[in-house]
DNA sequence: TCGATGAATGGGAACGTTCCCATCATAGGT
DNA sequence: ACCTATGATGGGAACGTTCCCATTCATCGA
């Protein structure tokens, strides 16, 4: 069984220096003389040789990788933004380790130190819990870090993400067109992510302005618990003052508005004169019966400023405040938002 | 910024030598005094001490990385298969690198190369192109490799995978059972991808046993040519010898659900009707008006395997040959193959 | 009592790179 | 002609770990 070629088998094979192989596979050839480069790459093409990157990462820390920990990875939207990712990366030549924590802190922890001890250059993190210490213990370090979708307390980090409020706005705008006037704001429990906290009040506020009546709904628990929910919404008597208004959900992600369209179904409800709106825009939105309308996230472009964002070293150290990189939504409409009365 | 500590600092702190450190770390802790065992632990906790792993894998070669290879990461599937390996990974302290190739063979090529120089220590690959004389030269070097759900010509190498014949009967039986009597089989082009190939002659060899005709047709180019094809199978006269049979689709896989659903749509196709059905499982299924019935794909299972078979080593050279290791998939009967009529 | 056995520990070389520094031409300015 | 800048090349130490071997010391059977 053959090894790997290294560099020093190069080096003689080639009859010059390893440390000129070297040079020729760290992108400095113009520091070599074309007569060498040539000998180099015949040499290494006929042993089929390959810089080996574990001993690259050990003497000059470049890893060339970047990690990345998803809390969700099979969440569409997350799965959608690390093919960004990974496209970035592979554009600068970078790896992607990519760790899933299944939305639980403990298992993120751990990750952490496993991307850690694989020297990554840097770290691309969709929190699921508030594993701040960590974090900014390798920040100290001088880690170069980018927070996905999620801010996190503590930790002063450039963030990537949708523009939430923008996202609200558009959603309540388009509701108010469409002549909704009563809605049921559907999320998850917003405590840990900070877009769904955001979004939330987001809502909340923005009704006063466009005369709106509405209220949220936290579902905790079972999808019939979110069901009863719903069906209490659609079923109790108008508001006072107003005639019998049209009603519409607006769902906070993807996984809600799939909770939400079962349960329509299950109701019975007829989409669209209850109208029903999501963010996060999914391969199914458009066949649903009349369609969903969805406000779609630019995902490719959050996972390649994501990575922009990691190798944007600041120049000075003033300039290393966080930033935060909020991308505007696109409103899909269809059918779920048309009162067809 | 304070640099991360070494084995030196460890052991110095503790007052004994790196090597106990080391032998601490890999697991050789029954070979040291309680006493030393204690010393080090403290140690290296005051210290926040992780063993870097690049040195580590440059020196054993023990990366404890493994790479996997995905055809498309947005395909539902191969993220549900992930997700099964990534969890097998994490149980034996192993971490998982992932590599994208969006079908391309080039960027096949490409990371295969980027995985060696990671020095992986095996390899899972959902193929797009036929990189069979890459694979062939880590096969030699003595890489542990198994193909996921894709067969490689000539390379020798565990599989993991669907039982897709049995996935085939099984579709056809639940359709002659609803009493569909003429079927579209629908299908990606085959010629690259192993399983759709091994799922079209099935089907063909399949339907004289079961008294129904049929035919496939295979989705080349955009939606609007299928929806023609479609339309064709569903409006034109029927067989000689046979009154007017019931028809229905069978879709090859999870994106050919989608595209024929999208179609059934358009055309104003009542689903059940017309009977439809698919392999692979998706969040939508149950969803669109009387449901679609489908095949799930044990992916969990699928991906657990996959890591298990290439961590398994065979013990004599005899024992070598390429096992094949294919699961069963398991009926979701919905609306869509109910004959209402 | 003595060498053999074995367990606990440590020293040092290797792994394959990068990078600092030294060397050696060659050219340019005086 | 000499001294220095400049550019191409090579030698060797480091990076942090593992692993082979050596050492020490206690135990044990004769």
């Amino acid at each position: 069984m053959p090894r790997r070629a290294t560099i020093i088998e190069v080096a003689r094979e080639a009859g010059v220096s390893k440390t000129s192989v070297s040079r020729y596979f760290s992108g400095e050839r113009d520091k070599l003389s074309p007569a060498l480069c040539e000998r180099i790459a015949a040499a290494a093409l006929r042993l089929d040789y390959r810089p080996n990157q574990m001993a690259r990462g050990l003497k000059g820390g470049r890893s060339r990788l970047i990690g990345m920990l998803v809390a969700d990875i099979r969440n569409p939207f997350s799965v959608a933004v690390m093919h960004g990712v990974e496209r970035a990366c592979r554009e600068r030549g970078l790896a992607l380790l990519v760790c899933n924590t299944d939305n639980d802190p403990e298992l993120e922890r751990t990750h952490l130190g496993l991307m850690a001890a694989y020297q990554v250059e840097g770290l691309i993190i969709n929190a699921s819990g508030s594993p701040d210490a960590e974090l900014q213990a390798l920040t100290d370090q001088g880690m170069p870090l980018v927070l996905l979708d999620r801010e996190l307390g503590t930790v002063q980090a450039d963030l990537v993400g949708l523009d939430n409020a923008r996202a609200i706005d558009l959603a309540l705008d388009h509701l108010a067109e469409q002549g909704y006037g009563e809605l049921l704001y559907l999320s998850e429990p917003p405590e840990r992510a900070s877009p769904r906290r955001k979004r939330l009040t987001r809502f909340q506020e923005g009704l006063a302005a466009r005369r709106l009546a509405g209220e949220a709904y936290t579902m905790s628990g079972s999808d019939e618990e979110m069901q009863r929910a719903i069906e209490a919404f659609l079923t109790r008597s108008a508001h006072k003052g107003s005639g019998d208004v049209p009603r519409a959900l607006l769902c906070a992600n993807g996984a809600v508005t799939l909770a939400a369209t079962r349960a329509m179904q299950r109701l019975g409800a007829r989409l669209g004169k209850t109208g029903l709106m999501g963010i996060d825009e999914l391969d199914w939105c458009a066949l649903i019966d009349p369609g969903i309308t969805t406000l779609a996230q630019p995902t490719e472009a959050i996972g390649q400023q994501a990575v922009a964002s990691l190798l944007a070293k600041p120049n000075s150290q003033a300039d290393a405040k966080a930033r935060q990189h909020r991308f505007e939504p696109k409103l899909i409409a269809r059918g779920s938002t048309r009162l067809t009365g």
